[in-house]
DNA sequence: TTGTATGCGTTATCAA
DNA sequence: TTGATAACGCATACAA
């Protein structure tokens, strides 16, 4: 019968088979394949030609044994699932940090944490030498694997900032104030009663954007007014938004934490018979797709993806050269999108 | 001044510090971690002790190094950027498969495939032997990475099927049996000058769907009817579904490649004053949470997302048991969601 | 400019 | 059950 045989593992050629066919010797070749300037002409071509014969590739494993280093940042991302279909920031981020990265030389591996699963391999992996830094996106607050990543001292920056990261970089915005512009801003339209949907309160940034609404409104603040939901999605801003509705028909204002849950809010509120913007404001967050595609388009606080993942990478790539994590961390600007949702 | 100095790398504890502390031999230690039923209770006591006390982790770089396998599997990803915004399955795949292959033992690392970068180190990554083999996403045909894991040997499976991968293992739905079925179903709601918006024509997947949609029409097909645009989104949907409209007035059914397409495509309908379905039937792929929120929700076929990632994992793993790629591929059940938009 | 030899941290083989 | 010792594939200090 068919027994499964081991699938057969292509040889590989080795620099001791490169040099022998070149008629070299081991460290000549090592020093060719590095851009090593004491190499002959002469050497170099007839090593070239060996590398070609023999299909030589370098095994990564062995190189960064000896040279205590992989040339590689691995990148952690939470919760793959509602990121990506929520979050219209995280293919930027994404490409933002890999480009960075890879313009220093750097490979950038993802690894994707599953709640579900079990953050020990991915400890073991940070641990083993496989990675030289790290980029966390999106780390939730007492998140073990930000033990793990301090307690290895491993050079680290975070897209986000969860409060217990001290000591250690991040990138991002100052969601508190973002929150607290636009709703002042909506306030300015004269609205008298307005509330929020709050999501993800457990990340920074969900927290943060119901600090900042909250000190916009100041002595007018209302509890009753904010909904907590849990993700940053359409159908959970329709959840929120028929709660704000049961407790106050009245609400003339909304601040959703993102434009996908204003999104789901609109829909909410038109089904109600409440026009926008005469009737109801309503402002979100993120300047992503979302945001044109409602009707009315919404205003908005532009988030700039691209450059959390730049910045966190470059952030990563100094500590290597051994300047610091910026104390305090860095943020980024988040304009004020003004359209015709309020 | 403030001369960088490089990061003063953690000192970490090997095996032979775990060893000497233990007052046993690196081979003693090296079966106790790994599990051998030969070691001494009294050993094995010491040896955990002295692990706790110097905070020793294994080194993957050299534990790869000499057994020839990195218990790790590569995920490649194409094009992140239109990808994580605008397909709603790739959270689930990467989820699917991630779940899988730790089940197994193995790590996931992503790797992100910029179309505007280079291709080299990547290739230096997966023939360095830091990963066993390969699951791909969304690979274009011709894609020289497909020809690099040929070479390599590497056992590897493809996400969606690409033309130019005989011989190599994928998994994905069949998007032209698909793609006819929902038709038929839409030509069966009395439709007689039916559309369709294609996209990604360049993917297997864009083309099958666009080959099932004129199976489906057989001699009714209408190349004017076809509308092909670049992406899966919102955005290019309004755009296709402007030159339908342009081309035909009369048009009474479309077919939109993705859900997010006919959401966009059912938007340019009702402004421009036609109603779904009395005037037209709209139909879309995928199943995801477009489909819900349009008003009215999509008929649309249902894409099994988390299947296809574990199902591309378990194939790997098999191949790294030394099962062949199941000659033509898995294919999985797409069964159609049935609502109001036709 | 080149070759030789040593070591990176593990696992595996073989005696003991 | 354990301890030496030899790989694994590479980079590099040193000698030539």
């Amino acid at each position: 019968m068919c027994v499964p045989s081991p699938t057969p593992r292509r040889k590989r050629a080795t620099v001791h088979e490169v040099a022998s066919e070149a008629g070299v010797s081991r460290g000549t070749v090592s020093r060719a394949i590095n851009g090593d300037r004491y190499v002959s002409a002469e050497a170099r071509k007839a090593i070239d030609a060996a590398i070609i014969k023999t299909g030589y590739v370098p095994n990564l494993a062995a190189r960064s044994l000896v040279m205590q280093r992989s040339q590689a940042i691995g990148l952690l991302v939470h919760e793959p699932h509602s990121m990506f279909v929520e979050d219209p920031n995280i293919g930027d981020i994404l490409l933002g940090a890999n480009r960075e990265l890879s313009k220093a030389g750097y490979l950038m591996t993802m690894l994707v944490v599953d709640s579900e699963g079990d953050t020990a391999p991915i400890e073991r992996y940070l641990s083993g030498g496989v990675v030289d830094g790290v980029i966390v996106i999106s780390a939730r607050r007492d998140d073990p694997l930000t033990a793990v990543i301090r307690r290895l001292g491993l050079p680290a920056a975070f897209v986000g900032h969860p409060p217990d990261i001290e000591g250690m970089s991040f990138v991002g915005i100052d969601n508190h104030k973002a929150a607290e512009a636009i709703t002042l801003r909506l306030i300015g339209t004269g609205r008298k009663r307005v509330g929020m949907i709050a999501a993800a309160l457990d990340r920074d940034s969900g927290a943060d954007r119901l600090a900042g609404f909250t000190a916009a409104l100041g002595d007018d603040f209302d509890p009753t007014l904010v909904s907590a939901v849990d993700l940053y999605s359409y159908s959970e801003g329709v959840r929120g938004m028929r709660a704000l509705l049961q407790r106050e028909p009245n609400i003339d204002g909304v601040f959703a934490a993102s434009d996908s849950l204003a999104a789901g809010a609109l829909d909410v509120l038109r089904e109600a018979g409440y026009r926008v913007p005469e009737d109801v404001g309503i402002v979100g967050f993120d300047n992503s797709d979302w945001a044109t595609r409602c009707d009315p388009p919404l205003s908005t606080v532009d988030q700039p993806a691209a450059g959390l993942g730049t910045s966190a990478a470059r952030s990563v790539l100094n500590q290597l050269d051994g300047v610091g994590p910026e104390p305090g961390g860095i943020y980024l600007d988040t304009p004020i999108i003004w359209r015709d949702s309020a």
